[in-house]
DNA sequence: GGTAAAATGTTATAAAGTAACGATTTGGCC
DNA sequence: GGCCAAATCGTTACTTTATAACATTTTACC
Protein backbone atom coordinates (compact mmCIF):
# COMPACT_ATOMS: atom_id res chain seq x y z
CA UNK A 1 0.00 0.00 0.00
CA UNK A 2 2.69 2.23 0.58
CA UNK A 3 5.22 0.63 -0.93
CA UNK A 4 6.86 2.45 -3.74
CA UNK A 5 6.12 6.01 -3.96
CA UNK A 6 6.39 8.89 -6.94
CA UNK A 7 8.32 5.90 -9.33
CA UNK A 8 9.84 8.99 -11.10
CA UNK A 9 8.56 11.79 -10.65
CA UNK A 10 10.65 12.17 -7.04
CA UNK A 11 13.53 10.23 -7.66
CA UNK A 12 16.68 11.87 -7.13
CA UNK A 13 18.24 13.41 -10.20
CA UNK A 14 20.10 11.54 -12.42
CA UNK A 15 23.96 12.50 -13.51
CA UNK A 16 22.54 12.37 -17.02
CA UNK A 17 19.07 13.23 -16.68
CA UNK A 18 17.64 16.02 -19.41
CA UNK A 19 18.29 18.89 -17.37
CA UNK A 20 17.40 21.38 -20.15
CA UNK A 21 14.32 20.11 -20.47
CA UNK A 22 14.31 19.78 -16.75
CA UNK A 23 14.77 23.69 -15.72
CA UNK A 24 12.48 24.52 -18.99
CA UNK A 25 9.49 22.79 -17.72
CA UNK A 26 10.04 24.28 -14.36
CA UNK A 27 9.57 27.46 -15.71
CA UNK A 28 6.25 26.69 -17.88
CA UNK A 29 5.14 25.66 -14.76
CA UNK A 30 5.86 28.46 -13.16
CA UNK A 31 4.43 30.85 -15.74
CA UNK A 32 1.48 28.77 -15.72
CA UNK A 33 0.66 28.76 -12.08
CA UNK A 34 1.11 31.79 -11.76
CA UNK A 35 -0.92 33.28 -14.73
CA UNK A 36 -3.44 30.99 -12.98
CA UNK A 37 -3.15 32.64 -9.62
CA UNK A 38 -2.53 36.33 -10.57
CA UNK A 39 1.07 36.40 -9.52
CA UNK A 40 3.41 38.57 -11.09
CA UNK A 41 6.38 36.53 -12.24
CA UNK A 42 8.49 39.62 -12.99
CA UNK A 43 11.87 39.10 -15.00
CA UNK A 44 14.04 39.81 -11.76
CA UNK A 45 11.59 36.79 -10.66
CA UNK A 46 11.94 34.89 -13.36
CA UNK A 47 15.79 35.22 -13.64
CA UNK A 48 16.04 34.15 -10.14
CA UNK A 49 14.08 31.10 -10.39
CA UNK A 50 16.26 29.87 -13.26
CA UNK A 51 19.16 30.54 -11.32
CA UNK A 52 17.84 28.41 -8.40
CA UNK A 53 17.14 25.49 -11.36
CA UNK A 54 20.53 25.84 -12.94
CA UNK A 55 21.22 22.65 -11.07
CA UNK A 56 19.69 20.28 -8.37
CA UNK A 57 22.62 21.95 -5.53
CA UNK A 58 20.71 24.19 -3.28
CA UNK A 59 22.30 27.01 -3.80
CA UNK A 60 22.42 30.26 -1.12
CA UNK A 61 21.19 33.64 -1.52
CA UNK A 62 24.68 35.52 -1.66
CA UNK A 63 25.43 32.87 -4.61
CA UNK A 64 22.38 33.91 -6.36
CA UNK A 65 23.52 37.48 -6.30
CA UNK A 66 26.78 36.88 -7.26
CA UNK A 67 25.02 35.57 -10.37
CA UNK A 68 23.29 38.18 -10.86
CA UNK A 69 25.90 40.17 -10.27
CA UNK A 70 27.63 38.92 -13.51
CA UNK A 71 24.35 39.62 -15.81
CA UNK A 72 24.88 43.53 -15.27
CA UNK A 73 21.97 43.56 -12.74
CA UNK A 74 22.88 46.12 -10.08
CA UNK A 75 21.50 44.37 -7.24
CA UNK A 76 21.98 43.80 -3.42
CA UNK A 77 20.79 41.33 -0.98
CA UNK A 78 17.61 42.56 -0.95
CA UNK A 79 16.99 41.82 -4.29
CA UNK A 80 17.47 38.51 -3.93
CA UNK A 81 15.72 38.06 -0.70
CA UNK A 82 12.64 39.19 -1.98
CA UNK A 83 12.66 37.32 -5.03
CA UNK A 84 13.01 34.73 -2.97
CA UNK A 85 9.94 35.33 -0.59
CA UNK A 86 7.90 35.72 -3.62
CA UNK A 87 9.09 32.39 -4.82
CA UNK A 88 8.62 30.72 -1.63
CA UNK A 89 4.98 32.04 -1.15
CA UNK A 90 4.19 30.61 -4.55
CA UNK A 91 5.90 27.17 -3.59
CA UNK A 92 8.10 27.68 -6.77
CA UNK A 93 11.19 27.20 -4.25
CA UNK A 94 11.67 25.75 -0.93
CA UNK A 95 14.60 26.81 1.57
CA UNK A 96 16.77 24.01 3.57
CA UNK A 97 17.23 25.21 6.37
CA UNK A 98 19.78 23.00 7.30
CA UNK A 99 21.70 24.61 4.27
CA UNK A 100 20.42 28.15 4.52
CA UNK A 101 19.99 27.79 0.74
CA UNK A 102 17.08 27.08 -2.03
CA UNK A 103 16.18 24.50 -4.09
CA UNK A 104 13.99 24.53 -7.01
CA UNK A 105 10.19 23.45 -6.25
CA UNK A 106 9.42 19.83 -8.07
CA UNK A 107 5.75 20.16 -7.49
CA UNK A 108 4.90 23.55 -7.81
CA UNK A 109 2.31 25.34 -5.78
CA UNK A 110 2.66 23.35 -2.56
CA UNK A 111 4.83 25.96 -0.46
CA UNK A 112 5.90 24.56 3.01
CA UNK A 113 5.56 20.81 1.98
CA UNK A 114 8.02 17.62 1.18
CA UNK A 115 10.94 16.39 2.33
CA UNK A 116 14.36 16.33 1.30
CA UNK A 117 17.38 13.92 0.34
CA UNK A 118 20.25 16.25 0.34
CA UNK A 119 23.78 14.12 -0.87
CA UNK A 120 26.71 14.47 1.38
CA UNK A 121 28.72 14.12 -1.63
CA UNK A 122 27.31 15.63 -4.92
CA UNK A 123 25.55 18.44 -2.84
CA UNK A 124 22.68 17.51 -4.72
CA UNK A 125 19.20 17.96 -3.32
CA UNK A 126 15.37 15.93 -4.09
CA UNK A 127 12.71 16.39 -3.18
CA UNK A 128 10.39 13.87 -1.78
CA UNK A 129 6.63 13.64 -1.00
CA UNK A 130 6.19 10.59 0.81
CA UNK A 131 3.12 10.24 2.50
CA UNK A 132 4.00 7.46 4.74
CA UNK A 133 6.29 10.36 6.22
CA UNK A 134 3.51 12.94 6.16
CA UNK A 135 1.46 10.39 7.94
CA UNK A 136 4.22 9.32 10.68
CA UNK A 137 4.85 12.39 11.57
CA UNK A 138 1.66 13.70 11.93
CA UNK A 139 0.85 10.48 13.93
CA UNK A 140 4.05 11.15 16.72
CA UNK A 141 2.84 14.40 17.09
CA UNK A 142 -0.69 13.48 17.78
CA UNK A 143 0.88 10.79 20.17
CA UNK A 144 1.92 14.16 22.20
CA UNK A 145 -1.65 15.90 21.59
CA UNK A 146 0.14 18.43 19.32
CA UNK A 147 -1.47 20.29 16.15
CA UNK A 148 1.01 19.83 13.58
CA UNK A 149 1.07 22.59 11.19
CA UNK A 150 4.18 22.31 9.27
CA UNK A 151 7.45 20.78 9.04
CA UNK A 152 10.93 20.27 8.53
CA UNK A 153 12.33 17.30 6.77
CA UNK A 154 15.85 17.38 5.43
CA UNK A 155 17.32 14.04 5.03
CA UNK A 156 21.76 14.00 4.44
CA UNK A 157 23.68 10.74 2.89
CA UNK A 158 24.67 9.84 -0.60
CA UNK A 159 22.31 9.91 -3.57
CA UNK A 160 22.36 6.67 -5.96
CA UNK A 161 24.86 8.13 -8.08
CA UNK A 162 27.41 8.62 -5.29
CA UNK A 163 27.03 5.09 -4.00
CA UNK B 1 3.32 -2.09 17.88
CA UNK B 2 3.81 1.57 16.78
CA UNK B 3 1.07 2.51 18.97
CA UNK B 4 1.74 4.99 22.29
CA UNK B 5 5.83 5.74 22.28
CA UNK B 6 7.34 7.42 25.31
CA UNK B 7 4.35 7.60 27.22
CA UNK B 8 5.60 10.09 29.63
CA UNK B 9 9.03 10.53 28.51
CA UNK B 10 8.90 12.66 25.23
CA UNK B 11 6.10 14.65 26.24
CA UNK B 12 5.92 18.23 25.58
CA UNK B 13 6.76 19.86 28.86
CA UNK B 14 3.45 21.32 30.24
CA UNK B 15 3.46 24.35 31.97
CA UNK B 16 3.09 23.33 35.73
CA UNK B 17 5.67 20.85 34.94
CA UNK B 18 8.27 20.61 38.11
CA UNK B 19 11.35 22.26 36.14
CA UNK B 20 13.47 22.66 38.83
CA UNK B 21 13.71 18.41 38.64
CA UNK B 22 13.94 18.78 35.29
CA UNK B 23 16.75 21.07 34.95
CA UNK B 24 18.76 18.94 38.40
CA UNK B 25 17.81 15.45 35.97
CA UNK B 26 19.88 16.64 33.06
CA UNK B 27 22.58 18.33 34.93
CA UNK B 28 22.91 14.74 36.42
CA UNK B 29 23.06 12.65 33.46
CA UNK B 30 25.47 15.36 31.82
CA UNK B 31 27.43 14.84 34.31
CA UNK B 32 27.40 11.12 34.89
CA UNK B 33 27.71 10.85 30.90
CA UNK B 34 30.76 12.58 30.65
CA UNK B 35 32.42 10.91 33.29
CA UNK B 36 31.62 7.77 32.19
CA UNK B 37 32.65 8.59 28.49
CA UNK B 38 36.09 11.16 29.81
CA UNK B 39 34.70 13.70 28.40
CA UNK B 40 35.39 16.99 30.61
CA UNK B 41 32.38 18.79 31.66
CA UNK B 42 34.17 21.76 32.40
CA UNK B 43 32.45 25.02 34.59
CA UNK B 44 31.32 26.76 31.52
CA UNK B 45 30.08 23.94 29.67
CA UNK B 46 28.19 23.20 32.72
CA UNK B 47 27.03 26.75 32.93
CA UNK B 48 26.01 26.55 29.10
CA UNK B 49 23.74 23.74 29.31
CA UNK B 50 22.24 25.03 32.56
CA UNK B 51 21.25 28.31 30.35
CA UNK B 52 20.13 26.38 27.46
CA UNK B 53 18.16 23.83 30.13
CA UNK B 54 16.42 27.38 31.76
CA UNK B 55 13.47 26.93 29.96
CA UNK B 56 12.11 24.51 26.87
CA UNK B 57 12.11 27.67 24.56
CA UNK B 58 15.17 26.95 22.19
CA UNK B 59 17.57 29.74 22.94
CA UNK B 60 20.16 31.04 20.16
CA UNK B 61 24.09 31.46 20.84
CA UNK B 62 23.81 34.88 21.28
CA UNK B 63 20.99 34.77 23.91
CA UNK B 64 23.44 32.47 25.60
CA UNK B 65 26.07 34.66 25.39
CA UNK B 66 23.57 37.63 27.30
CA UNK B 67 23.01 35.59 29.88
CA UNK B 68 27.05 35.10 30.63
CA UNK B 69 27.53 38.54 30.02
CA UNK B 70 25.48 39.33 33.37
CA UNK B 71 27.42 36.95 35.05
CA UNK B 72 30.79 38.65 34.86
CA UNK B 73 32.17 36.33 32.66
CA UNK B 74 33.76 38.01 29.92
CA UNK B 75 32.73 36.02 26.91
CA UNK B 76 32.85 36.32 22.81
CA UNK B 77 31.01 34.30 20.62
CA UNK B 78 33.42 31.59 20.52
CA UNK B 79 33.10 31.02 23.53
CA UNK B 80 29.52 29.95 23.67
CA UNK B 81 29.80 27.85 20.09
CA UNK B 82 32.84 26.03 21.48
CA UNK B 83 30.78 25.15 24.54
CA UNK B 84 27.80 24.21 22.35
CA UNK B 85 30.10 22.13 19.76
CA UNK B 86 31.65 20.08 23.11
CA UNK B 87 27.63 19.65 24.14
CA UNK B 88 26.25 18.95 20.56
CA UNK B 89 29.21 16.32 20.30
CA UNK B 90 27.93 14.59 23.43
CA UNK B 91 24.67 14.67 22.74
CA UNK B 92 23.42 16.39 25.51
CA UNK B 93 21.94 19.77 23.12
CA UNK B 94 20.25 19.59 20.11
CA UNK B 95 20.57 22.36 17.21
CA UNK B 96 17.28 23.22 15.64
CA UNK B 97 18.36 24.56 12.23
CA UNK B 98 14.87 26.21 11.28
CA UNK B 99 15.53 28.59 14.83
CA UNK B 100 18.85 29.04 14.65
CA UNK B 101 18.96 28.05 18.32
CA UNK B 102 19.52 25.08 20.81
CA UNK B 103 17.57 22.91 22.90
CA UNK B 104 18.67 20.52 25.89
CA UNK B 105 18.52 16.95 24.56
CA UNK B 106 15.84 14.83 27.08
CA UNK B 107 17.83 11.74 25.81
CA UNK B 108 21.35 12.37 26.67
CA UNK B 109 23.81 10.88 24.73
CA UNK B 110 22.25 10.21 21.10
CA UNK B 111 23.74 13.25 19.31
CA UNK B 112 22.21 13.82 15.84
CA UNK B 113 18.70 12.02 16.68
CA UNK B 114 15.48 13.11 17.25
CA UNK B 115 12.45 15.02 15.80
CA UNK B 116 11.51 18.11 17.58
CA UNK B 117 7.44 19.91 18.02
CA UNK B 118 7.89 23.55 18.42
CA UNK B 119 4.83 25.32 19.75
CA UNK B 120 4.63 28.56 17.25
CA UNK B 121 2.39 29.86 20.03
CA UNK B 122 4.70 29.92 23.52
CA UNK B 123 7.79 28.89 21.56
CA UNK B 124 8.49 25.93 23.73
CA UNK B 125 10.24 22.31 21.86
CA UNK B 126 10.17 19.18 22.72
CA UNK B 127 12.26 16.25 21.60
CA UNK B 128 10.16 13.38 19.70
CA UNK B 129 12.17 9.78 19.03
CA UNK B 130 9.81 8.07 17.48
CA UNK B 131 10.67 5.58 15.67
CA UNK B 132 7.67 5.29 13.41
CA UNK B 133 9.18 8.67 11.59
CA UNK B 134 12.76 7.01 11.98
CA UNK B 135 11.12 4.19 10.08
CA UNK B 136 9.41 6.44 7.36
CA UNK B 137 12.29 7.98 6.45
CA UNK B 138 14.39 5.14 6.15
CA UNK B 139 11.77 3.89 4.03
CA UNK B 140 10.74 7.21 1.48
CA UNK B 141 14.74 7.29 1.55
CA UNK B 142 15.08 3.77 0.17
CA UNK B 143 12.06 3.89 -2.71
CA UNK B 144 14.83 6.44 -4.07
CA UNK B 145 17.77 4.55 -3.56
CA UNK B 146 19.25 6.97 -1.19
CA UNK B 147 21.23 5.97 1.80
CA UNK B 148 20.77 8.00 4.73
CA UNK B 149 23.42 9.27 7.23
CA UNK B 150 21.21 11.35 9.53
CA UNK B 151 17.71 13.67 9.80
CA UNK B 152 16.60 16.97 10.74
CA UNK B 153 12.64 16.95 11.56
CA UNK B 154 11.34 19.78 12.95
CA UNK B 155 7.62 20.18 13.09
CA UNK B 156 5.41 23.52 13.78
CA UNK B 157 2.45 23.66 15.22
CA UNK B 158 0.55 24.05 18.72
CA UNK B 159 1.33 22.32 22.05
CA UNK B 160 -1.40 20.78 24.23
CA UNK B 161 -1.40 23.47 27.06
CA UNK B 162 -1.26 25.86 23.98
CA UNK B 163 -5.06 24.21 22.61
C1' DG C 1 -1.91 60.16 -19.36
C1' DG C 2 -2.63 60.25 -14.37
C1' DT C 3 -2.61 57.79 -10.20
C1' DA C 4 -2.19 54.28 -6.60
C1' DA C 5 -0.06 50.05 -5.72
C1' DA C 6 3.44 46.91 -6.50
C1' DA C 7 8.07 46.02 -7.48
C1' DT C 8 12.82 47.24 -7.45
C1' DG C 9 17.09 50.02 -6.16
C1' DT C 10 20.01 51.58 -2.48
C1' DT C 11 22.16 52.28 1.94
C1' DA C 12 22.89 50.74 6.21
C1' DT C 13 22.77 47.48 9.79
C1' DA C 14 21.44 43.32 12.44
C1' DA C 15 22.13 38.50 13.48
C1' DA C 16 24.60 34.15 13.19
C1' DG C 17 28.83 31.87 12.85
C1' DT C 18 34.04 31.12 12.26
C1' DA C 19 39.28 31.81 11.74
C1' DA C 20 43.39 32.64 13.94
C1' DC C 21 46.35 33.19 17.62
C1' DG C 22 47.72 33.96 22.36
C1' DA C 23 47.06 32.89 27.33
C1' DT C 24 45.69 29.74 30.72
C1' DT C 25 44.47 25.59 32.77
C1' DT C 26 44.67 20.60 33.18
C1' DG C 27 46.31 15.91 33.47
C1' DG C 28 50.06 12.85 33.23
C1' DC C 29 54.88 11.88 34.19
C1' DC C 30 59.28 12.02 36.43
C1' DG D 1 56.64 19.39 43.71
C1' DG D 2 57.94 20.72 38.85
C1' DC D 3 57.76 20.11 33.94
C1' DC D 4 55.58 19.26 29.50
C1' DA D 5 51.99 18.55 26.05
C1' DA D 6 47.32 18.88 25.20
C1' DA D 7 43.04 20.79 25.99
C1' DT D 8 40.44 24.71 27.11
C1' DC D 9 39.41 29.44 27.13
C1' DG D 10 40.11 34.61 25.95
C1' DT D 11 40.34 37.95 22.42
C1' DT D 12 40.28 40.25 18.01
C1' DA D 13 38.81 40.38 13.67
C1' DC D 14 36.09 38.85 10.11
C1' DT D 15 32.66 36.18 7.05
C1' DT D 16 28.12 34.85 5.94
C1' DT D 17 23.22 35.32 6.14
C1' DA D 18 19.35 38.26 6.56
C1' DT D 19 16.47 42.51 7.27
C1' DA D 20 15.01 47.54 8.09
C1' DA D 21 14.07 51.75 6.05
C1' DC D 22 13.41 54.76 2.48
C1' DA D 23 13.93 56.41 -2.47
C1' DT D 24 12.84 55.35 -7.20
C1' DT D 25 10.76 53.03 -10.93
C1' DT D 26 7.38 50.25 -13.11
C1' DT D 27 2.76 48.43 -13.70
C1' DA D 28 -2.16 47.98 -13.84
C1' DC D 29 -6.19 50.33 -14.25
C1' DC D 30 -9.35 53.97 -14.89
Amino acid sequence: MTGVQQPLEGAFPRRDHDHVRCVADAMSDAVRLCRARGARLTPLRTRVLEIVWQNHKPLGAYGILAVLATEGRSSAPPTVYRALEFLLEQGLVHRLSSLNAFVGCSRPGHAGAGQFLICRTCGNAAELNDSGIERAIIRGAASQDFAVHGHTVEISGVCPDCR
